[in-house]
DNA sequence: TTATTAATTAATCAGATGTTTAATTCGCCT
DNA sequence: AGGCGAATTAAACATCTGATTAATTAATAA
């Protein structure tokens, strides 16, 4: 005898298309990845937490591997997007710091996986992650400074590769290290807080500390 | 029949104190952990690569976590002692910035290790990172540039606990990132570099980038 | 309706991983 | 010399992990 309405649930298609399991898997992925790292998560914790089972993981997306690849990609778009439509549009240095580190506020997660990325020295995920995404916006990033330093605005005695590393350093690391920031420094992360970091950020680097 | 001159390594006493096996594990356990991350990391590679047993890890560390403490506790050292000994000096903030850079780039699996730590969200780990570390570094790094707005060194509309993040990342960020940085933005890693972006980060943040 | 295909679960597998235990060797103290 | 304790290894264990397979259900095409 079957019982078909006790049965919590069984195997079979369900009523919501595959698209929906997808988004969910790759949804979860990101947080897990981004906080336990891609070897400290588990299939079984992604899929527990996408309400589905880990063998969807791999008829969606091959293995574990493919999924990350999928989170990097599905993540990382907005963010070339952003850089893109900066120097494309021709819009002034200051404006694409702006935008930047407001998307890094409205994606927690980001530099956790950017930088999980970079730091492992496993190799093959790496060198995608340069080809795909780091030397496009490295290369825009240049572009605007340079750009910038050719129209006078910046000194002369500035190496634009330089201003570069410390104008992204100045920009990425409080969400990198938000944590400790927030426990040390006392640093906040809301809205109003963020306004007054991006406005120091830009001054900063504009104007220098001294009197 | 037993064949004491022909088996390769059997058990028992080295002629080596265990002090010995002791580093060779903590030298080992750093590199690893460093390139691979905990998870990544299990201890019989580390024992392999300290050419020692596995078990060594619990009977001189108790556990592959209490092994991580240790080489936490050992790498971080030389960090404490070198920011300490600039306040305590009443050395400059250049003075420290300098120092702590040159640091990094003598021990490039610092920031790895370091960030590691702060980006997972374990929670024990962390804790005990932020209270015997990075409070203290950050509670440093703050000191110096509170005696530099009280001496009238600094423009009193920087928040000083903003110019400590900024700085921060700055002297972070392009070790963290060095991996990127060099092949996206071209920058090296010699002595004589490094000197370049250390004069170039002092200058950055005294007088902007602005003409 | 019927056959086919897409989506899903449960069960299972082989390999890896952290840890424990028992046995073994060496240095040192009496 | 003898014995105790420190240091070390090899082997075994239980658990976890990514992956595969077979069975099952729903949507869809014929």
């Amino acid at each position: 005898m079957k019982w078909k309405k006790t049965r919590p649930r069984g195997p079979g298609r369900r009523a919501a298309s595959g698209e929906e399991s997808r988004r969910r898997l790759i949804a979860a992925a990101r947080a897990e990845f981004a906080q336990q790292g891609y070897r400290g998560t588990t299939i079984r914790t992604i899929a527990e937490r996408a309400d589905v089972t880990a063998a969807m993981v791999h008829y969606h997306f091959g293995s574990k591997h493919g999924l990350y690849l999928a989170v990097i990609r599905d993540t990382l778009e907005p963010v070339i997007a952003t850089l893109q439509a900066g120097v494309q549009g021709e819009a002034q240095l200051a404006d694409v710091i702006r935008s930047y580190m407001q998307l890094l506020q409205r994606t927690p997660e980001l530099p956790l996986l950017i930088m999980r990325d970079v730091l492992a020295d496993d190799g093959a995920m790496r060198e995608s992650f340069i080809r795909d995404f780091a030397a496009n916006a490295g290369r825009q990033i240049r572009a605007l400074l340079e750009r910038e330093a050719a129209s006078g605005e910046l000194r002369e005695d500035i190496e634009p590769r330089f201003a570069a590393v410390s104008l992204l350093g100045m920009a990425v690391f409080p969400f990198l290290a938000r944590p400790i920031a927030e426990r040390v420094l006392n640093i906040d992360y809301d809205n109003d807080s963020l306004a007054a970091l991006i406005d120091h950020t830009l001054r900063l680097f504009n104007e220098g500390a001294r009197p």
